[in-house]
DNA sequence: GCGCGTATTGACCACGCGGTCAATACACAG
DNA sequence: CTGTGTATTGACCGCGTGGTCAATACGCGC
């Protein structure tokens, strides 16, 4: 029955939506046209209305999974801890239990980023990203370097900064990979058993 | 021309190289039977010969990536190394440097680590291989907790283990990512800063 | 009540895919 | 030289895809 009218934004919001699904459920690959229409009981004809390419429903979706996943953060408990290097561990922390928790859109965020090794635009657009991620933490360790010098050397701010965000991947991944098997504090106790 | 013969193990070994050569350049949705004929040079009639169905060429592929993947080496150099803990971090050192000078098989490999996402089997020979990895890393790390009792608090030699494991995927990842700004140097000493 | 423009539908198209299969070229035993 | 079995080809099928488009139902200003 044509002719349902929808405010073009909530349509929009709909058919992200069911986008966000069916990729949760058959990834990148199986998102399709139809599998999205599908699920959101429209018609394919409709969602091609909407978004006149499938490139521009992907690329939507890769705005919205990066506007909720690589969005850093600060809040106030953490902002006042004093040492800049606790409150870069409160933050690794943070993110650790953040990511942790949403192993499904981390896949998702990872199969965009495997799409980007062969597609230039979502490689910037994903890149650019973390490049704003990363700079997050920079003023943080910007001040760890500074206020504590000679711990080692040739440790500057922008390699700490790369790590953390390694890091925090590192964490996302496994946490990906074996959700249940993944014990943050067990990880924390044993990477300084290593490198304490 | 048919009847060229080719002893079978030569044309399957054959087909496989072709096999992984599309798929670190296409991904593995871009996988097609069709496209791993193009690139040895076949038909793709052949390739359907060799392999009856596709997945078992996909299935063949992922044994060639783990075998070349996920097997942990200990030369003797590093196994004379008396302190446990020094083992171990040279042991991670050396992972570091062979992920990280391959991060396209990484990504393959990663590919096939979402697909193990809606693909049980994939899943379970995934998961699998990662055990073994990581056995190979336990008895290092339950060396390394009856020697150095003390130093944490509930760390324990599998808890460990899946630290290592999981650290060495973290920097395979950052080098995916971005292989030319990952120095391992820098990172070993910013985690030092850090955690240490 | 009447047009007008927008939202919506479903039929339709071309394409590439995985897969099947009869025809055929070759190696080799006899 | 001939027969037999294996390797190889290319035509073909059915399907699902992304995309187009005419037809149409609806909301709204007049």
């Amino acid at each position: 029955m044509p002719g349902r009218k929808a405010p073009e934004a909530t349509r929009r919001e709909q058919i992200l939506k069911a986008a966000y699904e069916v990729a949760l459920n058959r990834g990148i690959d199986g998102l399709t046209v139809r599998a999205v229409a599908a699920r959101a009981k429209l018609s394919h004809g409709l969602v091609h209305f909407h978004f006149k390419r499938k490139a521009q429903l992907v690329s939507a979706l890769l705005d919205w999974v990066l506007a909720t996943t690589t969005v850093l953060h600060v809040p106030a408990v953490i902002a006042r801890i004093p040492r800049a290097r606790d409150r870069l561990r409160a933050l690794l922390r943070q993110e650790m239990d953040r990511l942790a928790k949403e192993p499904r859109r981390i896949r998702l965020f990872f199969e965009y980023w495997a799409l980007g090794t062969r597609h230039a635009p979502t490689r910037a657009r994903i890149s650019a990203e973390l490049d704003r991620y990363r700079a997050a933490f920079r003023t943080m360790t910007a001040e760890m370097v500074q206020r504590e010098p000679g711990e080692g050397a040739g440790v500057t701010a922008d390699g700490l900064a790369a790590v953390a965000v390694s890091f925090v991947n590192g964490c996302a991944v496994q946490a990906m990979i074996d959700p249940t098997h993944f014990d943050i504090d067990q990880y924390l106790a044993a990477v300084e058993g290593i490198f304490g």
